[in-house]
DNA sequence: CTGCATGCAAATAGTTTGCAGTAGC
DNA sequence: GCTACTGCAAACTATTTGCATGCAG
């Protein structure tokens, strides 16, 4: 990070703060609240560079959503009603992390799993 | 699939045929070869069937990729230069059979791993 | 023959970019 | 003070949709 603007602080701290894996529309409109100027091609900046530089995660779909959580864990998502919940896993994260050196024709350094099926609700 | 038609077996024939994990448009202009008439809007229209019937799978990014190889393999993509190769690992995929019960609240029945980090030819 | 499927063009939606002004360091 | 960062609006691009016609069953 270059330079510690105020928008990049408020953009984590929401992103830390949250376990919704909001999209680019919904940090830019709850960063709004505090700092009510801000526009979205600042956040969808700040959220790339965040990206890059490993401090959030992007969860690919038909709309990105951003993950701030920091603790290591997978994904769930319910195809019925489009829910993502966290999955905590230490025996599958470890697991992965020992495939992940044996897995590839090159060098592994991240994965991402993600489970997909019906949530308690939706069963 | 209500109806077979030859736009259905086109683009079906050339995902199974293919490695390529072609874009929407890598289909379109693949079959266009066969079919010069056919539109962008249907190969999108057939892509979606495919992918809720579980003919195809789709693999979501800036633009959405489709795999037809429906032998159960998972992915490696190299940050560097985006190559997406496939990954057979049938220790893996056991493994995470059997987690896919166990991890989540709700039923889950299907899973995708994706590697990431760079390929030979980027390290 | 009936109505789902297609082709075309226009519309939409998410994201990116150019540029002039602003503010970290 | 230098230059990266921001806000604004316009541009771009992947995907979706409305509608008239075509073709599978």
């Amino acid at each position: 990070m270059k330079r510690l603007t105020n928008q990049k602080i408020t953009i984590l701290d929401f992103l830390r703060g949250t376990k919704i894996h909001p999209t680019a529309e919904e940090v830019y409109l709850n960063v709004q609240k505090n700092l009510p100027r801000i526009s979205q091609a600042t956040v969808y900046r700040i959220l790339d560079e965040f990206v890059k530089e490993n401090l959030i995660k992007s969860i690919p779909g038909k709309k990105t959503r951003f993950d701030g959580n920091d603790i290591v864990h997978q994904h769930f998502i319910c195809k019925k009603c489009g829910k993502l919940t966290d999955i905590y896993d230490g025996a599958l994260d470890k697991y992965l992390n020992k495939k992940k050196n044996l897995v590839a024709d090159g060098t592994v350094d991240d994965f991402e799993i993600t489970f997909y099926g019906r949530c308690k609700k939706c069963s």
